[in-house]
DNA sequence: ATCAAAGCCATTTTT
DNA sequence: TGGCTTTGAT
């Protein structure tokens, strides 16, 4: 498994010193190991990038690897450029060679030259979560299963995640016992049907279709094995089974690959991440080297202490422990709002008083959940801050640049069933619903695609004048647009469907508010095709298209000036000098649908973990006692994840008693003083601080307080949001974590007390 | 065909 | 609370 010629590099190359330069032990350790599989247990902060780019540029300058042998895969775009860029930088201006890219345009790359091996089509087009949905609710619509199988989003989400588990629909329906799941199943044959049928493939196909490539195809499998024989996976964590199908497929011969990544890390179990994929890799990889890099570069002691005692609290994992040189800095801070418009208020005092030395680009808003940014974003205008929100709305996933680029596709895949749906009336041509049944039908009846449906139909006239001349126009049209394709560039067919459709006035027409920022975005999408012709690479159409499904976000983080605004999620990989987070509240985080199991609330703990680590000099904490959400006005106990700070690495900050929000002063005023919710207020106010958190309801005595958690014997485990009456009458409003919110009478329920949400005190 | 009213329902989202 | 989809009326 270790031919001499990879074990010692040549001391002589060139330039070696610069490729090792400045690296920990640790670090250069996993730079220079020679073949065979590497797991790099990579902390936070720890230099991972670092270690991958140096390895590829010591495996090409001083190892002697062809770069061809060589592939970096990552999980973004960004990650990868990055890469991409710093590994030029090592070696020279040079052509690289090796590939460096994301999973998904990998398998692209893959599938676009042997998917007729699998029966694939060539010229697929790809389908995102948009289109997919549409495709979803056409099925449902059209097999009258929309009761039984359940709402588009959820259907679509079990579907992805039988994809993700590399499930059939005939394996699904298998085990299949519910009349729900056996839907959803059907539903599932019928999408990938349809989905061949329009000559498209989804996110998730790009992965699971290379999978079954290699898994019928062994030449195919060997021929890319020799192209990855210097394997180098990125955020190994966050694999999920096709990933790491495919990592074993293209290793099967050599058993050499390199995967960093860091369990504590892994956030995105929800799509099918799997973290036993690096629990388990030493296992999977017998003969595996492990390195692990817990020395971090990042943030200061007291944010390393801080957020190493929160992560280790879980269970499954690896185990690693983060230590830094950097000085211990100051003590994290933690402000216990009485609600969530003073959370917000204090976060920007907090920046108004620490830009006077600071630019505003350096502080970073962290919350769980989107709807979070409101209230900040409400107090930063009225404050006059500036700030910038990452990835709300996507920048292809804008109305108007999908519709643009669903001409395209339609003319580059007359088969793409929900392109055509999308554009045939938009602008609005006088396209109506009779007319697309009728073609619908025809299409079906005749198997025959949308357009040659369209133009069936007028030949047997079988349309009224009105809408046949209509139609024809439109099918005219996507076939000059196909012609034009095969010579003009990408962004002059931009512009011509542009001038033909007249989009510009369709937009000041449908949306009047904002038509101007829309074609701004237009001319932005037109201005990145020229972009691409320019770069020079592969200036085809399906190039350009296939450029645009697979980059997500136009806008980067910090392209903006101001404060960043954005989700946890979102900041991974990120850093920020200041970083506040904020609503550290029971419910919301951990959130209440994480709330059932283990596994979600350890992943919701790194989540925490994640957002710690990525400041470099100040965290802030808060959470809000009341806090409107849903439409409703709730309150919250702290975050169990405050109990696990300890206690003298934090200094906590109770509100001025005059610095509550005026809606909470009318509430206040307005109950009277016995009120339950007014106590709980004026002790909030009172009470000594402490870290481990207080409650945020005093018990009435039977064990019912707000915030408590019971079990009902038929809903099982619930909170209490509120309660009415006393005695028998005593009504309690609970929410469930399965069944939603109800009204329940403790009088004739028996509820069992699981514990105070609000005292996790172990 | 188009618009307004009314109901509905709420995590996170690298590609 | 608000954003989105469906429904109903013109």
């Amino acid at each position: 498994m270790n031919p001499p010629e990879h074990d010692t590099p040549r001391l002589a190359a060139v330039g070696e010193g610069q490729v090792f330069e400045g690296l920990n032990e640790s670090q250069h350790e996993a730079v220079r190991y020679g073949r065979g599989p590497l797991l790099v247990l990579a902390g936070a902060g720890s230099g991972k990038t670092r270690v991958i780019t140096c390895r590829i540029a010591h495996l090409i300058r001083n190892s002697d690897v062809p770069p061809a042998c060589i592939t970096a895969m990552t999980f973004t775009n960004k990650a990868a450029t990055e890469m991409r860029e710093r590994v030029e930088g090592l070696l020279g201006p040079d052509r690289l060679g090796c590939w460096i890219g994301t999973f998904h345009s990998l398998c692209l790359r893959i599938l676009r030259r042997e998917g007729h091996r699998i029966g694939l089509a060539s010229g697929f087009n790809i389908y995102d979560t948009d289109d997919q949905l549409a495709l979803v609710k056409r099925i449902l619509k059209q097999e009258a299963l929309d009761d039984t199988a359940g709402k588009p989003r959820s259907v679509l989400s079990r579907i992805s995640r039988a994809k993700n588990a590399l499930e059939s629909a005939d394996e699904l329906e298998r085990r299949a016992f519910s009349p729900r799941a056996r839907a959803v199943a059907q539903v599932y044959r019928l999408y990938d049907a349809a989905l061949r049928k329009a000559n498209a493939v989804d996110f998730d196909d790009l992965l699971v279709l290379t999978v079954k490539l290699f898994n019928n195809d062994e030449e195919a499998r060997r021929r890319y094995s020799r192209q990855c024989e210097y394997l180098l996976v990125d955020e190994y964590q966050d694999t999920n089974r096709p990933q790491y199908r495919l990592i074993r497929h293209l290793t099967a011969t050599h058993g050499n690959v390199c995967v960093v990544g860091d369990e504590d890390q892994s956030i995105y179990r929800f799509r099918g991440a799997e973290l036993k994929n690096i629990l388990d890799f030493e296992h999977d990889y017998p003969g595996t080297r492990t390195i692990r890099l817990e020395q971090n570069y990042r943030s200061t002691g007291a944010i390393i202490e801080a957020a190493g005692a929160v992560i280790a609290n879980n269970l499954h994992r690896k185990g690693k422990t983060l230590w830094t040189e950097n000085a211990r800095g100051d003590r994290l801070q933690l402000f216990r709002a009485p609600d969530d418009r003073v959370e917000a208020a204090w976060v920007a005092g907090r920046v108004n008083e620490l830009s006077a030395e600071r630019t505003l680009e350096e502080f970073t808003v962290l919350y769980r959940t989107n709807a979070q940014s409101r209230q900040i974003e409400e107090i930063f205008r009225r404050e006059r801050i500036p700030y910038q929100i990452v990835g709300s709305v996507q920048f292809y996933e804008r109305k108007e640049i999908k519709d643009l680029l669903a001409y395209l596709r339609l003319a580059a895949n007359p088969a793409d069933l929900v392109s055509f749906r999308r554009i045939v009336n938009t602008p609005a041509r006088g396209i109506g619903q009779t007319t697309l049944e009728i073609v619908d039908q025809i299409g079906r009846n005749m198997g025959m695609l949308p357009l040659d449906a369209a133009a069936q139909a007028l030949d047997q006239g079988l349309l009224k004048s009105r809408p046949a001349t209509n139609l024809a126009r439109f099918v005219g049209f996507i076939a000059d647009l196909t012609d034009r394709a095969a010579t003009d560039g990408t962004a002059l067919l931009l512009e011509h469907v542009l001038e033909h459709t007249a989009y510009a006035d369709y937009l000041k027409k449908s949306y009047p508010e904002n038509a101007s920022e829309r074609m701004e975005n237009i001319r932005s999408l037109i201005s990145a095709a020229v972009e691409h012709a320019e770069e020079g690479a592969d200036d085809s159409l399906q190039a350009f298209l296939d450029r645009s499904a697979l980059v997500a976000s136009a806008d980067d983080v910090g392209s903006q000036p101001g404060v960043t605004l954005m989700t946890i999620h979102c900041a991974k990989g990120l850093e920020f000098p200041v970083v506040f987070l904020i609503g550290l509240e029971e419910n919301l985080f951990p959130h209440m649908m994480a709330a059932s199991s283990d596994e979600d609330i350890e992943e919701e703990r790194r989540l925490c973990y994640v957002a710690m680590t990525r400041a470099k000099e100040k965290l802030f904490l808060t959470h809000a006692r009341y806090r409107r959400y849903q439409g409703t006005f709730l309150p919250n106990a702290p975050s169990r994840f405050l109990d696990e700070v300890p206690a003298e690495l934090v200094r906590v900050v109770d509100p001025q008693p005059g610095a509550m929000s005026n809606e909470w002063r009318t509430r206040e005023t307005a109950r009277s003083s016995g009120s339950s919710a007014a106590r709980a207020a004026a002790r909030a106010r009172t009470s000594a601080p402490s870290v481990p958190s207080q409650v945020a309801q005093p018990d009435p005595g039977d064990g019912y307080g707000v915030g408590a958690r019971v079990r009902h014997p038929r809903f099982g485990a619930g909170q209490i949001l509120g309660r009415e009456g006393s005695g028998k009458n005593l009504k309690l409003t609970i929410h469930f974590d399965r069944h939603g919110t109800k009204k329940i009478l403790p009088a004739y329920t028996k509820l069992a007390n699981t514990g105070d949400a609000g005292d996790q005190s172990r």
